[in-house]
DNA sequence: GAAATACTGTAATAAATATTACAATCTACT
DNA sequence: AGTAGATTGTAATATTTATTACAGTATTTC
């Protein structure tokens, strides 16, 4: 398959034949998945850089109890868990599964830091890319430990209104999935939900919701 | 003051007459900050990277009500959130505070490009120190999403007793630091405390905790 | 040594969320 | 059209944790 990476965060401002020139320096592979597929699974230790060509991935961390909070979804030429390759246990933390039928080159660690030598804007977007990953996190953090389930589900409207700049939001995902993003129990949720209908806070159709009173949704995001 | 920076994780690896060949490269500052005085304001946009000389440095996330979760506490010769000089935001999720007083140096973003571009092994060290960042992150999230109070503290407890290499740990911190550090009220940690003892899991003389049914204790990390 | 401050144990009550279960509706597939 | 599966709303109950408050002990400071 002929791979273009000129719209890969990771070779940002470069264009294709600078691209190519780059590649020629470095070994990749190329695999496959099928919808469903475990790419690796957390606690691996990872040893490549990975590259989505195509397909979409979505990472989830697993816990014993079989409770799941999913941490990410992956679009296609996105770079998969770079930061997970150098550090000192590089194991990634999440389970990655192709969430469709997927694509995917792998490159080498080594390979990595030729890569980034060889090209400052690479190495710039290398490390813009782990950091990314860093504030991703800790955004997280504030996310999962100081919200109630109100306030979770304020703040993604929140976010998703500012995104589409108007009052009225789709969610796009189900109960379920929206549940294991915010690492809550679906029932809870759906409670939540309609508490804050019944509270003239939000209307809500299906997975469209419209924010009624910004004003006390906002103080619910404490 | 005389910098030695062989022991700074980013230039391990590094003599002395390596580092300082580096160093004179580049523009760095000297500061000083008094116990209790805030180094930045999470959200301040970071613009430099700092080294930490000497003294303490905590970093904390606040939210508008007061509640903290301590993140991490910074020792001599720490590089400070590496992560966030060169994430797309570049804002610090922490709120970084002199625990003693302290001294630190700051180098800009450039001369830190600089650095990594002038030393393979200064690189790899960056990149290691971000990634570490980004480790650390998702095990808290981990810690933090899945752990009831008795289950954070017994997870807390095994990584004690592991480093230790011996079943009775020394907690070293009191239980409002430990509360702040689990994201929970003191009340309900000492509760937790309380309850584990009585169930004769752990023994427990002031800070020093012993581990005494270790197979019933690792059923609460679920 | 006295006073102030920090630390710990505890308890009553309230709030938030989990757990489990069930029924109604919607969707996809054959 | 009919069935299986997913999605949603809802409810009863249990569990966990927060909130608030107070008292006893230990530690620091003057």
């Amino acid at each position: 398959m002929k791979v273009n990476l000129e719209n890969c965060k990771l070779f940002k401002g470069l264009n294709v034949n600078e691209i190519n020139l780059l590649l020629r320096k470095v070994e990749f592979k190329e695999k496959s998945f099928r919808k469903g597929e475990i790419i690796f699974y957390e606690e691996d230790k990872c040893q490549k850089l990975f590259i989505l060509l195509n397909g979409v991935v979505h990472g989830e961390i697993l816990n014993s109890t079989g409770k799941t909070i999913k941490m990410a979804s992956m679009q296609s030429l996105d770079v998969l868990a770079p930061a997970f390759l150098f550090s000192k246990h590089n194991k990634c933390p999440v389970t990655m599964i192709a969430s469709t039928d997927a694509t995917l080159i792998s490159i080498s660690k080594e390979n990595v830091i030729l890569l980034i030598k060889s090209n400052e804007i690479v190495l710039r977007n290398f490390i813009e890319l782990i950091s990314d990953i860093a504030q991703f996190l800790s955004d997280k953090i504030k996310f999962l430990s100081f919200q109630t389930i109100k306030g979770k589900f304020a703040k993604y409207l929140f976010d998703l209104s500012q995104k589409a700049k108007t009052e009225k939001v789709n969610l796009k995902k189900s109960q379920q999935e929206l549940s294991e993003l915010f690492g809550v129990t679906r029932p809870a949720l759906a409670k939540a939900i309609g508490e804050l209908v019944k509270e003239r806070l939000i209307a809500a159709n299906d997975k469209e919701i419209t924010i009624l009173n910004s004003v006390e949704l906002k103080k619910l995001l404490r």
